[in-house]
DNA sequence: AAAATACCTACTGTTTTAGTTGGTATTTAA
DNA sequence: TTAAATACCAACTAAAACAGTAGGTATTTT
């Protein structure tokens, strides 16, 4: 288990996001030469995190991104669900914890999944960009 | 992010012989039967099982698998550290939670990156197998 | 002797990941 | 008004990981 580096490069991003709240926009450009990350890649997360209503962007040559809600506002799980693609730890049970299963089995298993799935969810709802920084 | 399938059929063997424990062997036969599950597939996870620890085996009509601890004493933690390959939730920081950056940058970040790593790991070293039957 | 089990090693098709490539559109500053 | 800096968009691709399959051998019970 490994989360994505879209994941890891987004969150990274997003504490500079984080850093510069209420004051100036972050360019791609400057988190690529901080953080060595690729600026098409980071273009590719950025565009997934504004269609979730995360950040907003302005263009032009003092633009960039800013978070739309304040740091303490935005979950660790809630920018995880964003850009990780799959969220289903585990077959069989959908991401709310519902059993899902090609065979229609409902063997007991699922029950044990859903608690593991449910306690990880919770950790991360707990956590805030604010809290982090 | 997701489980593979190895710590899915692993979780779910386990209750199995969990459910058992103290009485019969379980033969992965049998086990493969009852989930839908190819028992080449099993034998591999049971190989890593046994190397860690977790079970032993008897050969023959009889034989199968049990567990060597009670299921109070097995955290999903140990489990999963020994079914998933990859226990690295990010880059730049080993399973212990310590920095090891490619680019020796150490930048701040990696610390949000812990707390996520070990509140996830908190959270699964805090649930036994008891707790899931 | 037959059946049931564990045990071992190698291989393989498919999917996912982690980007790259090559552009267009908008805004600011010189 | 031109150049630079930014966001924005769509398609492609090499490499890695995943999820098994295949084909056996060894041991124990009936
Ligand atoms: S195989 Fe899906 S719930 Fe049992
Ligand atoms: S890039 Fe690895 S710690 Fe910053």
């Amino acid at each position: 288990m490994k989360f994505s580096t879209r994941t890891t490069y987004g969150l990274r991003a997003l504490i500079k996001l984080s850093e510069k709240f209420g004051k100036n926009n972050v360019s791609l450009a400057s988190i690529s030469r901080d953080e060595h990350i690729s600026l098409k890649y980071l273009e590719q997360i950025f565009s997934s995190l504004k269609k979730a209503n995360l950040v907003k962007s302005e263009k032009g040559a003092t633009g960039g991104y800013s978070l739309v809600k304040k740091p303490e506002e935005i979950t660790i799980f809630e920018i995880i669900e964003i850009l990780e693609k799959d969220m289903n730890l585990f077959r069989c049970i959908d991401q709310h914890g519902k059993v899902n299963c090609n065979f229609k089995c409902n063997c007991g298993a699922t029950k044990v999944l859903i608690n593991v799935q449910r306690a990880i969810n919770d950790t991360l709802k707990g956590m805030s960009l604010k809290d982090l920084i």
